[in-house]
DNA sequence: AGGAGGCCATGACCTGGGTCAAGGGGGAGG
DNA sequence: CCTCCCCCTTGACCCAGGTCATGGCCTCCT
């Protein structure tokens, strides 16, 4: 932390042009068509378990992380539950569809994952005015939305139709695959695979019985790679 | 329905600039701004059960119903079940997020619910270079496509926490609330629902046999309206 | 060192939803 | 008019997932 934190001196906008210049949404426009958005950018530190926004707010930013994670989640079953929507790393978009479907309050709430988190703020208004002006970036934001929309139905059909033990083969395929993996709290981990901690610490004994996996100290390995693949569902 | 063919005769560019002028999505560009999308438009007819596209095709068209109805859908757990996205009724785009999503193969089917239903073919190229080219255009679809994915969001996010009973309260007050409506068969009510036809079966039953709604032929009438409602949720 | 709170683990039990199978009715076509 | 076929209906059974409750471990704070 006392590391990345040598360089504090540079300007925001400067440090904002570097970031966006560099993320896969508007990564390909010029640096030109960044420079006035980058400008109108701030950035701001979070802790973990700080909310960036909450849902009902009236999105008036457009988040992009620039260091740390975060969680966008919906609270469900009258606050009894909650469904983490995507988790976001550096260079990522937080808040794109609130802040560019108009004035629709925010659909969910995004809080940081760890300590600290920093994320670039760029005024909605700004935004819209500059990417609605701008075609290529116009072109770079759609695709980008559609994307999360298609990545967002995959996993809640996901939910719908698969049964948990695919789910989570699928979640340590992904996160686990090379190397081990330090596994969230089931807590989290439930609601990201939509179920209750109860649940997924069953699952996740079992796996282990099985064999499948190596488990210490919340640190995971992947033992039986091609038993997961078929847990997984490629093929079920 | 022969009414509405009296005036076949009026060319193409013609009925399509007046469909988009007075579409949710469009409507609110000037004519002007409209005119050069609406001469590249073709129209095209289909029968019920026809495909208009097919999960995988490449988007090579942006569709918007001109009569009819349009089922959007995904097949699920290796072809056993279908899952139907949203149905699609006159001024409303079809395919929207895989135009603009790029070279995304479509993720889903789109098939015809009535005969005839007709739809307002355009070329994804012109539609994409004319659209991020017109702020205003591009704004209105952005939105749109905002729109159209937090209404999956929550249609999805209830198929998850929501049970049956619930869905197909919310279904009837949705559709039946005012004035009898016309039952889908139960497969596709299931499609919609994320079930199978047998419970929705049992649960049109127990609704009716609680006095919630009428049932005749297919009729179905809304009897008990407040319970319905406590049914579907509003608060559970 | 001791206490407290959070997280994890595990057992017992319940229930909604899904599957399978059998029976019935209505419409279309011969 | 009869027959076939599709779809709806209903019953019996099964199971994954959820709930509730208990007990243990680890960690942090005092």
């Amino acid at each position: 932390m006392a590391a990345s934190d040598h360089v504090p001196t540079l300007p925001d906008p400067v440090r904002a042009l570097e970031l966006l210049s560099h993320s896969p949404v508007f990564g390909g426009a010029s640096p030109a068509d960044l420079r006035p958005l980058a400008a109108r950018g701030t950035f701001r530190t979070l802790r973990r378990g700080e909310l960036l926004f909450r849902a009902g707010d009236v999105p008036e930013t457009l988040f992009m992380v620039s260091s740390g994670s975060v969680r966008v989640y919906r609270v469900v079953r009258g606050g009894t539950r909650e469904l983490t929507l995507h988790v976001e790393g550096p260079r990522q978009l937080v808040a794109g569809v609130g802040v560019f479907a108009g004035s629709d309050p925010a659909p969910a709430h995004a809080v940081a994952l760890q300590t600290p988190t920093e994320v670039l703020c760029l005024p909605a208004a700004a935004v819209r005015e500059h990417v609605f002006g701008t075609p290529a970036l116009a072109a770079a934001v759609i695709a980008s939305l559609a994307r999360r929309q298609a990545e967002l139905l995959a996993r809640l059909e996901g939910l719908v139709f698969s049964e948990l033990g695919e789910r989570l083969a699928a979640y340590l395929l992904e996160h686990a695959a090379d190397g081990p993996h330090a596994l969230p709290t089931n807590s989290d981990l439930a609601a990201l695979l939509g179920t209750v901690p109860e649940l997924v610490s069953r699952k996740l004994g079992e796996f282990y019985r099985l064999g499948l996996i190596q488990l210490e100290r919340r640190q995971v390995r992947v033992l039986d790679r091609p038993e997961l693949e078929r847990l997984a569902g490629r093929g079920g």
